[in-house]
DNA sequence: TTCTTTCTATACCGTTCGGTATGTAAGTGA
DNA sequence: TCACTTACATACCGAACGGTATAGAAAGAA
């Protein structure tokens, strides 16, 4: 059978281009003309690639995980239960302020209000939660009464506050200055 | 000079009724159908009242500081320095998670992603993250060497990663629990 | 009552939204 | 070379957006 025309675009590049918008706009920001502008295509080559905006969107969402939060992944493999919660907030305060990217993270800008992009978006925060708190169950070196999943909770505050203070313009100094402190509440 | 028909409805309730519809919907989310339809009024009455729908987000922004925030002018009167970020971030806890309330705040959910609406809640909230550091600053039993700035920022750090996952669904006593922790980080 | 002023109601404005129909260009297999 | 399949480009769809023109209704002052 005849092959057709193959796709003049990248598909994976042209979604990179669509996760800077959305992390730029959020989700309901971000119009369908922002988004093929930036991916250098046009609509209908965009419905074809991907289905729909929202489509578009839980694709972007899957390749920033993948690739602007692989820093998470590395942290959870830290020795300690310590390393792996100072360590994810250092590369966090770091990933939230890289020159080359929009401030902040895509989960938070994304959309927090209404709607089924900050449903999705909440609820693959809590999944990367509960990864934290699984990690922090297995530690062997919490001290007894250690409540992980409270304390991934905690981690993930910290990390979502700088989120909001990042996209307020915060810099970097100033949130490695907030992990700083948060670390002192981290048993050890 | 004639004084003319007087308004058919008071304008500090119909506002209330429009922070509960930014509070939910965002700024961007809450159209102007949603709001009048909230607010009981039809379209020009609003425009003839609040200006446009920027100038009644501002307001409603405002009216929620006094209304909704005020725990935090409390928490400030606090006599010591702890004692004032333990009841702020308890009573904030309180705050995100009232029954008869939208869940989080709206100065997070009104929108966090570009836009004039933005740019004004990001201001806002570093004016209050200023003005905790400024009675941080003043508290004359905090340790030597603690910068009341940076611990400011750390507690609106707590406050706003609260607000997020208030939004979520974790409940009340899931707030308070991050809020334990948390205040192991605060010098006493 | 009459005049003046302001509020209210309806209907509408141009623009932008997400999404799609349609015709044409560009490749592959026979 | 020809048939076939798929991608691309343009132009368009109905709906919803923020905002407003216009006309009628209601109150106080004279």
């Amino acid at each position: 059978m005849p092959q057709g025309r193959p796709r003049g675009f990248d598909a994976e590049t042209a979604l990179d281009r669509a996760v800077e918008v959305f992390w730029r706009q959020g989700y309901d920001g971000a119009s369908l003309s922002d988004l093929t502008d930036a991916m250098g295509i046009n609509r209908p080559s965009m419905y074809a690639a991907y289905g729909n905006k929202e489509q578009l969107f839980r694709r972007a969402v899957a390749r920033y995980a993948e690739i602007d939060m692989a820093y998470a992944r590395e942290a959870l493999a830290q020795p300690t239960a310590y390393a792996v919660i100072e360590r994810f907030l250092r590369a966090n305060a770091d990933a939230l302020t890289r020159t080359d990217r929009p401030a902040g993270c895509l989960s938070i800008q994304g959309g927090l209000a209404g709607g089924s992009a900050a449903e999705f978006l909440a609820a693959s925060r809590l999944a990367g939660e509960a990864a934290l708190a699984d990690r922090l169950a297995r530690a062997d070196d919490l001290p007894a009464g250690t409540d992980p999943a409270a304390l991934a909770r905690y981690v993930m505050v910290v990390s979502e506050g700088n989120a909001v203070h990042a996209a307020a313009g915060v810099d970097r100094a100033g949130l490695h200055a907030t992990v700083d402190i948060a670390l002192r509440a981290v048993p050890r």
